[in-house]
DNA sequence: CTTTTCACAGTCGCGCGGATGGGA
DNA sequence: TCCCATCCGCGCGACTGTGAAAAG
């Protein structure tokens, strides 16, 4: 693959820390060789990071937490022997609605946890995760709370290149911005959620060399919030689980008294106060958690007793911060994918003049049409240029067709692909061992089921373009970030699984058109289908990304341009996307 | 030299106000 | 004629990455 290619001088070095830093995924559950094996990126990935059925009652609660430092950083120690805990299953956080120490910081916060995998290495860490199956009691017997990272495959793209969130004084969103599905909640049980920032090694990085390096030690002293409570909490688990939760409003500062006049509220209602922001410290890696704190309904009556609590940790969410960008890779990928980059996007409309009648004829599923996106002997002469990027593609597999796009166009696919879903048993370490880096996105490498959902139809109008419909959904999810249109719930029942022709089987599908299936998992159909209907022609263009740089220089490696095979590769996924499904474990 | 800050241009969604059309 | 609902255009604010300047 090209984009491994590309990216593998990166990867490798990302991939040594990782190993170092954040395993995953526990090595005896996936065979190794698997590249994404080291990097924490496991066949669990779609899971909820090790569910552990430990409720240890704890006395000392002090004594099995790991953060010793006050800044709550998530490794542990000097022997590195733990980062980040998949999951970690506790039952100690002192209930009174929700926790007010955690307003005090995570050294505080983090007294009231405990660590199911807390002792052992780093790779017992993340054990927990490598099943992701087990059952995880959180309010009551034979609950099944489990988390699934909804934008995962645009994650993982990131995180192939290791990703950068861009901190600013006044605050910067994250993007990809943290999108998850709960269920097995407790349906009338109220529960906090909420993001916690943990740094997720001991080092203070920076970008040499083209490529991410270790560069002394991390200042785990700073101060600052580190929490981002989802608006709505608390709420029921009924409500937790009727749709996705996304946390698109969570800004990311490196200004450590943006929280200055929150500090004066009272604890709950800082949590509470929307606009907060987490603070970070540029060149420091992070890894975000997403908690689920239950809340008794009665706070007095259970004042005494303990608040149950989840932590999920998706080792692709890990992230260094910038406060500029440093790898011309990330800075593509959010520029393709953030909607609110899209003015950085340089398309065919703004690259090429074309008259109307090219503009306008053939239509946008015209495969005529698409051939003549890219003139041979393009103007700017830059035919032999997207040649070469062609084959340089680092995000996208260059063999996808244009009568993908067209097919999935038409409704007897549409349908098809709407139950997307297998519900295939893994079956030995072979096949995972075929599996490349991403191929563990075919769910038939998955030790868990794909089933779809019903349609959900509430807005995503952030991205009327299918292309970004089927790779950010999920990213600017309907929750939180932005209002939502649609009120009705995302009924949670599983639906009969019919499998059509579906790329999960396919094995010459590229790992990235995996990706794009996989992102559709929480992509909303009806809107994707309306905006593949009235696809401007520009979507099918030319996507030429011109960086800093002297037309003198174009055919320069200095120029990234994909041409329309890529984009409507994205679109042909994005049509795959008009299917919602859901990852769910087997039991 | 590296990192941070800031102004800038571009895109987008939202909200407001005016125009329009239908019904009482 | 009046009232109400809907549609449309415009302005504003939020948000983005860029690139130069400032800071360390």
């Amino acid at each position: 693959m090209p984009g491994e290619e590309s990216g593998s001088v990166l990867s490798s070095q990302s991939q040594v820390d990782d190993e170092k830093v954040s395993p995953g995924v526990c090595e005896d559950q996936l065979p190794s060789g698997g590249r994404y094996i080291l990097d924490g990126l496991g066949s669990s990935r779609y899971f909820m990071m090790g569910a552990t059925q430990q409720t240890h009652e704890n006395p000392n609660p002090c004594s099995f937490f790991p953060y010793t430092s006050q800044t709550g950083s998530v490794y542990s120690g000097s022997e590195g022997s733990r980062y980040t805990t998949s999951l970690h299953y506790g039952s100690v956080l002192p209930s009174s609605g929700f926790c007010p120490s955690l307003c005090a910081g995570r050294g505080e916060f983090g007294t009231g946890y405990q660590f199911g995998h807390s002792s052992g290495d780093a790779y017992h860490s993340y054990q927990g995760s490598g099943s992701g199956i087990g059952p995880v009691s959180l309010s009551g017997v034979g609950l099944r709370s489990q988390v699934y990272l909804c934008n995962r495959p645009l994650w993982l793209k990131f995180h192939r290149h290791q990703t950068e969130m861009i901190i600013t004084k006044q605050g910067r969103r994250m993007f990809p911005f943290l999108s998850f599905n709960i269920t097995g909640l407790s349906l009338t049980t109220h529960y906090n959620v909420f993001v916690e920032i943990v740094l997720a090694d001991p080092n203070h990085w920076r970008f040499q060399g083209g490529k991410w390096v270790t560069c002394g030690k991390a200042d785990n002293n700073m101060q600052g919030n580190k929490i981002y409570m989802h608006p709505e909490s608390p709420n029921t688990g009924a409500h937790w689980m009727r749709q996705e939760i996304s946390f698109g409003k969570l800004k990311l500062t490196n200004n450590k008294g943006a929280n200055a006049n929150n500090s004066q509220l009272p604890n709950v209602a800082m949590f509470l106060y929307h606009k907060q922001m987490i603070v970070l410290q540029s060149l420091h890696k992070y890894q975000p958690r997403l908690h689920i704190v239950e809340v008794p309904d009665d706070v007095i009556e259970s004042a005494g007793r303990e608040s149950k609590s989840q932590i999920f940790t998706f080792p692709e969410n890990q992230f260094i911060a910038v406060t500029a960008y440093q790898n011309t890779d990330i800075t593509q990928l959010k520029i393709d994918h953030n909607p609110f980059a899209k003015g950085f996007r340089d398309n065919y409309d703004s690259m090429y003049t074309l008259t109307e009648r090219e503009r306008l004829t053939p239509s946008p599923n015209d495969p005529a049409r698409a051939q003549n996106i890219v003139p041979p002997g393009a103007r700017f002469a830059m035919q032999p240029f997207l040649q070469e990027t062609r084959t340089q593609s680092r995000f996208y597999s260059s063999e996808r067709t244009m009568t993908q796009t067209n097919g999935v166009l038409s409704p007897p696919v549409d349908d098809a692909q709407r139950w997307l879903v297998t519900s295939v048993q893994q079956t030995g370490p072979s096949k995972l061992e075929l599996a490349a880096y991403e191929g563990d996105y075919s769910s038939s490498l998955l030790p868990y089921s794909l089933k779809s959902l019903p349609l959900q139809s509430h807005s995503l109008s952030y991205y009327s373009e299918p292309a970004l419909a089927s790779v950010t959904a999920g990213c600017w999810g309907s929750r939180g970030s932005y209002p939502r249109k649609m009120t009705s719930g995302l009924p949670w029942s599983p639906r009969p699984t019919d499998f059509g022709d579906e790329p999960t089987s396919d094995k010459e599908k590229s790992r990235d058109e995996l990706t794009f299936t996989q992102t559709a998992a929480w992509t909303e159909s009806a809107p994707a289908l309306r905006a593949l209907d009235s696809m401007e022609p520009s979507i099918y263009s030319v996507v030429c990304k011109r960086r800093k740089l002297p037309h003198s220089e174009f055919g320069s490696d200095d120029i990234k341009c994909e041409d329309s095979e890529n984009l409507n590769k994205e679109s042909s996924s994005s049509s795959r996307a008009l299917g919602y499904y859901a990852f769910y474990a087997s039991t």
